[in-house]
Parts: structure tokens; C-alpha cells; sequence
RNA sequence: GGUCGCGUAGCUCAGCCGGUUAGAGCGCUGGUCUCACAUACCAGAGGUCCGGGGUUCGAGUCCCUGCGCGACCACCA
């Protein structure tokens, strides 16, 4: 049966049909046993995913970043590792929380209205009905993900994992409750970590208030500049620093807070900065972090005057600090207020614009309020040591590297992490509190039903854990742990490449190594693959809110799942942001498309013309049977492993550790990317294929030369799909499926990596002579306009008998290739017009005589001289340097002298074909 | 404010340890529907490697400096 390809290349229908096949042939399952870790035959090697929000739908950023993560997983599964590539979601306690009460906002309700067991459910209930959409959407981009394993991080499992991390961190006194100053979120109603809440520069203004003095002592007033002056109401003192001379008379004395209308005292405080403002700070410890520090050494009161929600109250301890006018007023409106009381007052001295950060909460960008609060923290710096450590001895590397030196820098200055959250969507924090005993707080493993010392009623802690607190423990949460001998675990712990955003390298990555290290034991990956960020055309970021997005789903209904991976694969420098244009879709994503087209037309050409007869493995053929051809493309392809290799690296480091030179290469997947294509468009589409048309034809002459090249188009081709499958899974499977002798069951998604074949002979090179030939031909017909198509008389002037002898056998090929009729000569012929160069002795070409305009020729010939002339020039002022042949490095001499020969040769060529042809 | 990175063809970027005539994709120009492919093929144009110093036999590559961008971190109110 003659097999056919379809002329055009259907994504649509190709994709979906492969998927479902790989996943019935449970292709990406993983299996404990045959890890080597657990007695096995191959060496494990695990990703696992960066869960994506539950709620979240596919963007490009999702695109990118589980692309990679495929091509690297089908790589490690094609080159025999047992591979497993854990997929999953993040119960996202913000986020999902937001999204469902702005649902209820819409019915006209709040959270509080429903009451926290019915909300929990409610969203529970949303989360199952449209989370996890994601996870269908990832199948469509080709993610190889072992989906008998997804996870969850609020399923009872992790939910296990997430207690047990708390408890154990506890035991070991790195959990604590501490009652300061944390970032809060007036509009989430929860506090935030110091990764949460983000900095952003902000035009403020500075305002400078004048606040009298009282008491015995000279009067006057001293001036405090604030970016906060609504903050004022809370202040417990004036801070001077104890060296600056301008104020040391004052310290001690007291002042009249304006509007609270009370006495504070001057206080000397080394915090306090001379050189900014009036080099007087007003201290308000409930609402400023470093005011509150301020506050404990000197023992002040902590008066709290703005509420969760932000407005200006008297919360505690701050009675008849705020006026009844501004009670119950916006923070930002009580400001606004405050300030035009203090122009009444005449107390305002100036208003000065001023250029600072404001924290903003980074799920709904609301200012965030510095807020005097008990939390839970976790201690962070004995968890950093090891992770310090990880990357600087090069347990962990991570790429590009430069990313480095700021994680080290992060974690030299770790701060404790405020792990609560005032939210109801999440992980309840494992803590009891007994009415009865009062005192400690109960840490539990179990639900706790009553006291464990005198079984009166307990009260389990309102707060629930920062999201992070259960993605920390992914890599190790997702296999198993805390069941220490949990399969997985021990078959897949540690795993291998983690790849995700640079933003989240505080966030998830850095608690992740901690939680490997202090959790396990061990390190949770060794290589960290930072991507880049998918832009537009303008630089900007894609977000939802700019409009600039590009669905990945629409690219892959357009042009297909593998165009889609293919374009941003090729595009991707390590750790560069991708730009891709929401505008043009067929522009940005023509290098994939057009990439798909070439191969599925390889196809073509190969399936309609290899025939149905048996085809020959390759080492069934005798050496001496190949031809030139067959052995230049062998030999391009053993290249492009070879590259492929190289860009790609070692998988793992050899030891624990990596070794200082392998430690920033591999995982090059644009070089990776180009070296296949380039063996497969310019070099097996271009010159291969294109040499085996005369050979393949139903009347060739030999049949058995026929067999040779059905064998080595369709080895060769096999491979090439082989190299290129992990970037364009889909097609590249559609396409091995149909390729002849495949026996069925086979997935190319699980058949073995190519092999480098090994050297070829000195034949491979002399078939560079033949593409130099046509190309010259080329060159030459389009100077003078003559069609591709027609065919004219060529000859080719071989200077050197070697050179002679390939012509001769190669002429039938370079006149196919270049549509001429070629016939080799040792001597120009004479009276011939025109002469155009080559390399390897073959020399002339002449077409059609009498087409050839003398003058164009000699001008060409000239400049083509003029510019050797130059370039050899400079190559012998270097050989004749003493200090480069002396100093450089004996095979860049010798390269160099090489070239010297080389050109010389070609030089006198041109030069004895210019007197020919023009005379002087 | 601290730390780091970037500036190479019209655009997006490769160019490792300094050493062939600085490359690719897209775009552009001219020509071809050549029996796999016009989503293609053939040929071609286009670069003072941001400016200025320096080290070196030799610098896109190393050092200094200026200009222009960007990222991350940050308790100067």
C-alpha cells in the first residue's frame, strides 16, 4: 500500500487523536520500581510543576514555562530515564478567596453574611466544579505530565504533609506567635508576608508639621516631616538622633501632638536619620515597622488608630487621640483632612513632592497598612544555612546564573516569614487554645476535640497558613512525605530541574530548598531553570489587565500545540523574555508554522516516493554502497547530535554536586532548538532530499542504489524526528507512525535518543564540492537571469586531479541540483567568457556562451579580488608578527597559516581569470 | 539607596575560555507556481558590534569611564 499524507499538515485533528493515544498507552506514567533508586534500571528523573492557581486559566506565561519543562521531560524519557513530571494545583488561599467573594459581592453578600463553615464550602464547591481547567488546557499544549499522580495542595494528602511541616517545625522551636508590626491588607483583611507585599515607586508629598513645645524651657516648636501625617494620631514621641547638635538641648522635653491634642515626649534614638527631612521623626509604633522597634527599646505605648479596614479609629489603647470628625474616615480621606486642619491650625510648615516606595498588596494592589498584629512566623535563618549553602557549593545551580547572587543575597538577609493569614479559604492553623488552662497554645497533629490536660473545651487558632506554606513542600508533599517510606519518595526524591518564573524565586523556590533540606534532608532539586517573561511587542509585560495577552489556546487552534512550542522554544534565549505580537498572530508564530509545514512536507515527499517495499536498516548495507551524498547527510546528522547534546548537557551532575565546568551549561534549548532545525531544513530538505529525487525515481536505473536511499532518507529522517520530537511532540509522532517497518504498539514519545554513529569517511567531504559547485551555478544563472528552471550548458574546470574525478562522478547530481547540463574540463575553456570561482579545485563554470556581459563580469571579479587582496593583507601581518606567532595559541597559528594557503591559491586563481577575461 | 544585568542587521536575539571573512529567525529587495512544500524555492541588500579611553601581537569579547535602558532588593520617616 502506497501510504499518503494529507497535503496540508491538520493540526486539529492530529493533535487530540496522539494525546489521548499517549495517555491510553500510559505512556507518561512513571513506575516506582524501575528507578534505579528503587532497584531498578534507569535513573529517575522528576519534575515537578509549578502548581498553577485552581482557579487559573492557561496564559502564554503557563505556555512558556510548562513548554520547557516538557521538552526537558521528554528528552530525559526518549534518553531512557524513568521520567516523571508531577502536574497539579495550588489552592491559592488570596486569590480564590477574592474571586469568590467578588461572587458573592455580586449577589448582594459578604463572607461574614454566610459565616465561615458555608463559605469554605461554597468555595470548595467552586473549586471543584471549574478548577483545574488548566490542567485540560495543558494537555492541549502536549504536556507529558503522569496525570495518575496530580495534586492538590489542599486535598487531604498534602493537607497531612502541610500539619505534620507545621508541628515538626514547632517542636523544633522554629514556629513562633509574635505580636509586632506586619504588612496588612485592608481590603483582603489579612496580613501578608514580606514577599507580599510589593514595592512601588510613588510620587507622595512630604509634609512638614510643626508640633509645639510645652513645658519649662525656651518655646518654640520642633518640625517632623512625615509621608503619613494622618499616621500622627498614633504617635507616642518625636525622635531626634542623640549626635545631632540641633536638638540634644530638646531631648527630654515635650511637645503637643497637634489635633490628638496630647503630650508627647523628644526622644533620642540612633534610627533617627540627621540628613533627611528636619532630622526629626515622629514615632507611631502601631503603624510603622521601624516606629515599632523604635517603640520597644524605648518602651512606649502602641496606641492603634487606624482599623483592619483602614480607617481612622480608636482601636485600642488610643483613647481621645482621634477626633470624633475623622472616626470612621478612609485613611487616605482622614490625610486629606488632617492636613487642612493642620493649615488651620498653622502648623503645617511646607508641603515638599517627595519620591518613595508604597507597599502594595500583590493580589489586589491595595496599599498596604503596616499593622501592630499577632501572627505566627517561622524562623528563617537556621532554615536559610543549608539552603545558603546548596547553592554556593554547587548542590543546586541555578540558571542563568547571574540569578544567583540574588538569591544568596536574599538569604543573607532572611527575614521571619509571617505565615498567617486572617483569610477562611486554606489550611487552619494546627493550633488550640484551652479556655480552662489558659497560657500555652495547643499544637496538634489531630483535630483536637477537648484539653489534653483537663479536657475542658478548646478553641482551634481563627487563622489559616500562607498559601506558600503548602507549596514549600511540593516536591516533597507531592511524593509522599511525610510517609518516609513512601514509594515515590524514595524512587523520586530528590527530584531533578525545577523550572518557573523568576518572581517567585523568594516566594516558592528558595522555601522550597529549605523545606527539602530541614524536611528531608535533602536538596529538592539540583538545577533551577529560571525562564524569561512573555512580552509584547512594546516590552510590556502580557497581562489580563493590559489587554496584550495572546491565548495560547487561540495559537494552538490556529497553527497547532507544536508551531505554538516551536516559535517560543527557538526564540528562547536562557532566561531572556519571549515578544510576541497580540496583534499578528501569523507573524509572531510563522517560525513554528512554517517549521511544521517543512517537516510535514519532508513527509510527504519521503512517504509518496520510498514506495512499499521492504527498506533496509541501515547497518544492513555495505559501507561501499553509499553514496557521497549519503554520506555527507550520516555525517551532518551524527553533527547535529553531537550539538544537540552539547546544548542540552548533562542531565545530572555526576556527584552531588556539580562540577565547576558543567555547572552553567546545558539546557540551551533555542541552540538545541536551531541545531536540528538547521540539520533538517538547510541540510536533509535542501540537499539530501533533493540528491536522492534521481535516485528515488520508479525508473532509476539501479535498483539496488535505490535501496540505499530509501534506507538512509528514512534512517535518516527517523532520527530527525527522534531529535525534534520533545519541541514539536505532536506532529513529529504523526509522522514517525506512518514511517515504514514501524511495528505497532511503538510511541516515538518513548523510543530511544540517537546515538552518535560514529566517523565517516573522507567521501562525506567531497560532497561539499558538489553544493559548492551548484551553488556557484546557482549564483551565476541569477546573475544573469536565467530561470531556475531552464537548463544550461555548464562547464566546471576542476584544477586538481581529485577534484576532477568527484566532478566527473558528481556531474549528473550538480546538473540535477542546479538544472544544468555539466560537463568538467582540467583547462577553461578557451574563448570562454566568463569564470567563476570555487573552492576544492573545481574552478570554472561557465553557462550559456555568449550570455555573459565582459563588463559586469570584470567588475565583479575585481571587487571580489580587491576584497581578498585586503583580507589576505591583514592575515599575513599577523603571520609576520613575531609576537602573535610566538604568544598565540600553536593550533590558532596553524589555522591561520592554513588560511594563508588557502587564499593565496584562490587569489592566484582570480588573478590569472581577471587577466583572461579583462586584459590588464 | 543597594545589587545585578543589558545596549551587535529594520525587529527579536546568538556570539563559550580574546584569534577564520560577526551569525540565526522574522522583515526587506529581485527572481521563480522547478514533479514534498509559494506556510515554499533561488539569489541578494543590510552591521563605525552605544560613545570615549585603556590592556594586548590581536578586543564585539577583558578593564575604566560617559550616555541610554531594564531587573531585583530596600525600615530613611
Amino acid at each position: 500500500m502506497t501510504r499518503e499524507l494529507s497535503p496540508q499538515y491538520d493540526p486539529a485533528t492530529v493533535e487530540r487523536a496522539i494525546y489521548a493515544r499517549w495517555v491510553d498507552a500510559g505512556v507518561f506514567t512513571a513506575h516506582d520500581a524501575r528507578s534505579l533508586r528503587a532497584g531498578g534500571d534507569r535513573p529517575p528523573f522528576t519534575i515537578v510543576i509549578p502548581p498553577p492557581n485552581v482557579t487559573a486559566v492557561l496564559h502564554m506565561g503557563h505556555g512558556l514555562n510548562n513548554t520547557v519543562q516538557d521538552v526537558i521531560i521528554r528528552w530525559r524519557r526518549m534518553a531512557g530515564d524513568e521520567a516523571l513530571w508531577v502536574p497539579g494545583t495550588d489552592h491559592a488561599g488570596i486569590a480564590t478567596q477574592n474571586i469568590v467573594e467578588r461572587q458573592l459581592a455580586k449577589e448582594g453578600t459578604t463572607r461574614f453574611d454566610l459565616g465561615r463553615e458555608a463559605f469554605v464550602e461554597r468555595t470548595a464547591r467552586f473549586v471543584e466544579e471549574t478548577g483545574g481547567v488548566i490542567l485540560q488546557q495543558l494537555r492541549a499544549i502536549g504536556a507529558s505530565c503522569d496525570w495518575t499522580r496530580t495534586a492538590y495542595t489542599l486535598s487531604p494528602e498534602l493537607s497531612r504533609a502541610v500539619r505534620e511541616a507545621f508541628v515538626r517545625l514547632y517542636e523544633a522551636g522554629l514556629i513562633y506567635k509574635g505580636h509586632r508590626v506586619i504588612h496588612w491588607c485592608p481590603r483582603c483583611l489579612t496580613s501578608l508576608s514580606d514577599e507580599e507585599a510589593e514595592h512601588e515607586d510613588t510620587t507622595g508629598a512630604l509634609y512638614y508639621i510643626n508640633y509645639p513645645l510645652v513645658g519649662d524651657g525656651a518655646p518654640g516648636s520642633i518640625t517632623v516631616a512625615t509621608t503619613r501625617p494622618e499616621t500622627m494620631l498614633g504617635d507616642v514621641a518625636v525622635a531626634v538622633n542623640p549626635e545631632d547638635e540641633r536638638y540634644k538641648a530638646l531631648i527630654g522635653r515635650r511637645v503637643r501632638l497637634p489635633i490628638a491634642d496630647i503630650e508627647i515626649p523628644i526622644i533620642a534614638d540612633e534610627y533617627t536619620d540627621p540628613s533627611f527631612g528636619t532630622g526629626v521623626v515622629k514615632i507611631t509604633p502601631a503603624h510603622d515597622p521601624n516606629d515599632f522597634e523604635v517603640g520597644v527599646r524605648h518602651h512606649l505605648p502602641m496606641p492603634v488608630v487606624i482599623d483592619a479596614e483602614g480607617r481612622m479609629a480608636e482601636v485600642t489603647d488610643a483613647a481621645g487621640r482621634v477626633p470624633p470628625v475623622l472616626r470612621g474616615a478612609d485613611r487616605f480621606e482622614a490625610r486629606e483632612q488632617i492636613v487642612e486642619m493642620l493649615k488651620d491650625a498653622g502648623v503645617l510648615a511646607k508641603v515638599e513632592q517627595h519620591q518613595h516606595a508604597v507597599r502594595h498588596c500583590y493580589r489586589c494592589g491595595t496599599v498596604v497598612e503596616p499593622r501592630l498584629s499577632d501572627q505566627w512566623f517561622v524562623k528563617m535563618a537556621p532554615l536559610a544555612k543549608p539552603a545558603l549553602d546548596a547553592v554556593r557549593d554547587g548542590t543546586i545551580r541555578i540558571m542563568p546564573e547571574r540569578w544567583e547572587a540574588v538569591y544568596t543575597n536574599w538569604l543573607e538577609n532572611i527575614r521571619d516569614w509571617n505565615i498567617s493569614r486572617q483569610l477562611w479559604w486554606g489550611h487552619r492553623i494546627p493550633v488550640w487554645y484551652c479556655e480552662a488552662c489558659g497560657g500555652e497554645p495547643i499544637v496538634s497533629r489531630d483535630d483536637l476535640a477537648g484539653c489534653p490536660t483537663c479536657g475542658g473545651p478548646v478553641r482551634q487558632d481563627e487563622d489559616v497558613l500562607d498559601t506558600w506554606f503548602s507549596s514549600w513542600l511540593w516536591p516533597i508533599s507531592t511524593l509522599g512525605w511525610p510517609n518516609d517510606c513512601a514509594p515515590d519518595l524514595e524512587a523520586f526524591y530528590p527530584t531533578d530541574v525545577l523550572v518557573t518564573a523568576p518572581e517567585i524565586l523568594f516566594f516558592w523556590v528558595a522555601r522550597m530548598i529549605m523545606a527539602g533540606y530541614f524536611f528531608v534532608g535533602k536538596a529538592p532539586f539540583h538545577t533551577v531553570y529560571l525562564t524569561g517573561v512573555v512580552r509584547d511587542m512594546q516590552h510590556r509585560k502580557m497581562s489580563k489587565s493590559l489587554g496584550n495577552g495572546i491565548d495560547p489556546l487561540d495559537v494552538v487552534q490556529l497553527f497547532g500545540a507544536d508551531a505554538l512550542r516551536y516559535t517560543m522554544i527557538s526564540g528562547l534565549g536562557l532566561g531572556t523574555d519571549v515578544m510576541l505580537d497580540p496583534n499578528n498572530l501569523e507573524q509572531s508564530f510563522a517560525p513554528g508554522r512554517n517549521f511544521t509545514t517543512k517537516l510535514w512536507n519532508i513527509g510527504r515527499f519521503l512517504l509518496g516516493n520510498v514506495g512499499e517495499a521492504t527498506v533496509l536498516p541501515l547497518s544492513a548495507i555495505d559501507r561501499s554502497r553509499f553514496t557521497r551524498a549519503d554520506e555527507w547527510v550520516l555525517e551532518r546528522l551524527d553533527l547535529a547530535i553531537q550539538e544537540c547534546n552539547a546544548a542540552l548537557g548533562p542531565a545530572r551532575p555526576d556527584d552531588t554536586t556539580w562540577a565547576e565546568w558543567e555547572r552553567h551549561t546545558g539546557l540551551r534549548l533555542m541552540e538545541y532548538t536551531e541545531a536540528v532545525r538547521r540539520f533538517v531544513w538547510d541540510e536533509l530538505a535542501a540537499w539530501y532530499l533533493e540528491s536522492t529525487k534521481p535516485r528515488l525515481a520508479a525508473d532509476a536505473p539501479n535498483a539496488d542504489d535505490r535501496d540505499v536511499a530509501r534506507a538512509v532518507l528514512v534512517h535518516v529522517f527517523d532520527m530527525a524526528l527522534r531529535l525534534l520530537h520533545p519541541v514539536v511532540p505532536f506532529i513529529t509522532e504523526e509522522l514517525w507512525q506512518q514511517l515504514p517497518e514501524r511495528t505497532e504498539g511503538g510511541f516515538l514519545a518513548t523510543a530511544c535518543w540517537p546515538e552518535v554513529h560514529g566517523a565517516r569517511s573522507e567521501r562525506a567531504h567531497e560532497f561539499e564540492l558538489v553544493r559548492d559547485a551548484v551553488s556557484a551555478l546557482r549564483q551565476i544563472k541569477a546573475e544573469y537571469n536565467i530561470p531556475i528552471g531552464k537548463s544550461v550548458p555548464a562547464v566546471l574546470v576542476a584544477a586538481t586531479s581529485s577534484a576532477r574525478a568527484v566532478a566527473t562522478e558528481e556531474a549528473p547530481l550538480i546538473g540535477f541540483l542546479a538544472r544544468a547540463s555539466v560537463t568538467v574540463a582540467a583547462e577553461p575553456p578557451a574563448g570562454a567568457a566568463a569564470h567563476a570561482l570555487l573552492a576544492n579545485g573545481v574552478q570554472l563554470i561557465v553557462p550559456l556562451a555568449g550570455a555573459i556581459d565582459i563588463e559586469k563580469e570584470c567588475g565583479r571579479l575585481s571587487g571580489e579580488l580587491a576584497q581578498l587582496e585586503k583580507q589576505l593583507a591583514g592575515l599575513e601581518q599577523r603571520l609576520n608578527n613575531p609576537n602573535f606567532v610566538t604568544r598565540a595559541k600553536p593550533e590558532v597559528v596553524e589555522g591561520e597559516r592554513h588560511k594563508l594557503r588557502e587564499w593565496s591559491a584562490r587569489r592566484e586563481q582570480l588573478r590569472n581569470k581577471v587577466t583572461a577575461l579583462c586584459g590588464a
